[in-house]
DNA sequence: TTAATCATGTAACACGTTACATGATTGC
DNA sequence: GCAATCATGTAACGTGTTACATGATTAA
């Protein structure tokens, strides 16, 4: 139930419609974790229905109407409750889920050559991600500067911190996956 | 469809039940990819039906009646077709998902106390992760020695080495995130 | 004039999880 | 006598993805 947690998390910094929602998700969670917006309007839908959420109708004359979510006492309870209980998230951490690794799992049934371009492939991408950590930390910075508290960006420094030793990981893996398949393409 | 074509990669290696191919997966894809029992069947099933392979029952007198699947033409087919379009996978695999960092991000809203213990038991986990490799090493290693072939084992270890670099980038990311928190604390 | 932004959703489908059901044989 | 192994699934539910629909305002 990580989304709903996600969205409970948000409104608690303030009453937001579902678009707002939507964009500060992605600019922000969207990191570790993703959402389309119909699946966030349906998940504000349920859990307005669970008594975590209100909403209100604003008619707007130039506009499209909107919808403002406003968390509940019951949602600010769930959030806090959920905070605290972090053991099945913490074990389910340690389970890699990656099509990628399933494909270098069966590379054996390619070429060596084939499977050379996707560890290198797989490498660029992540010196690519790891220069574009910096948008993402300047969006969580422009973030900050709305919310304004320095407590939070703390835990938002720590989250990108995990970004560059996962990409910093996959580079030193690669590096040594290549040597490995360069050695047998050699020996 | 990364499940049906893990599935589609072992009965490569040979005809198998719904049960040996459950236990197949459960001792190896599962590091990197996890399934339910009633989901394996659920999709071989949808796998029969796409012609990517057939089954034959076998009637046992003393135990359960089985069902033998086997790969087809169609099937092998579909798994090179795969095999040779990694792109989708390696841009997916830059996305982390994971529950337990939208913890840290809203560990702001508890105390740095709470937050500590959460970042030590996930770095114990790590620990006891990284240790617990050397087990799915072995289970490799004798999936390894009943299909006995070298090409492959080369990949199972890289593999294997992506477990090793996941889990100490999660250590030594914890040691910096417990390190600014105590700081905090202190200062 | 075309694209982006604002603002909401519905419907169908795909994939993953949980709970349940059955029943014989073999090892401790 | 009890647990594990063998061997199959169904049903319901929860979550994630894709495709579609609507229509005004504003900036390049």
């Amino acid at each position: 139930m990580s989304l709903k947690h996600g969205l409970l998390g948000l409104l608690n910094y303030g009453s937001m419609t579902g678009y707002e929602l939507d964009k500060a998700f992605k600019a922000s969670l969207s990191f570790f974790w993703q959402a389309k917006t119909s699946q966030i309007y349906r998940e504000l839908d349920a859990m307005e229905r669970h008594g975590w959420l209100t909403s209100q109708r604003v008619i707007q004359s130039e506009k499209p109407n909107k919808r403002v979510y406003t968390i509940t006492e019951d949602g600010k309870e769930e959030l806090v409750k959920w905070l605290s209980s972090p053991e099945s998230d913490i074990v389910d951490a340690m389970h890699v889920r990656s099509a990628f690794l399933m494909r270098v799992f069966f590379a054996g049934e390619t070429s060596i050559q084939q499977s050379l371009e996707m560890l290198r492939r797989y490498r660029q991408k992540c010196l690519e991600s790891s220069e574009g950590l910096r948008v993402a930390y300047d969006a969580i910075s422009d973030y900050g500067a709305i919310v304004s508290d320095e407590k939070k960006s703390k835990y938002w420094e720590i989250v990108v911190l995990y970004g560059e030793a996962f990409f910093d990981a996959g580079l030193s893996w690669t590096d040594k996956a290549i040597a490995i398949l360069e050695e047998e393409l050699r020996g």
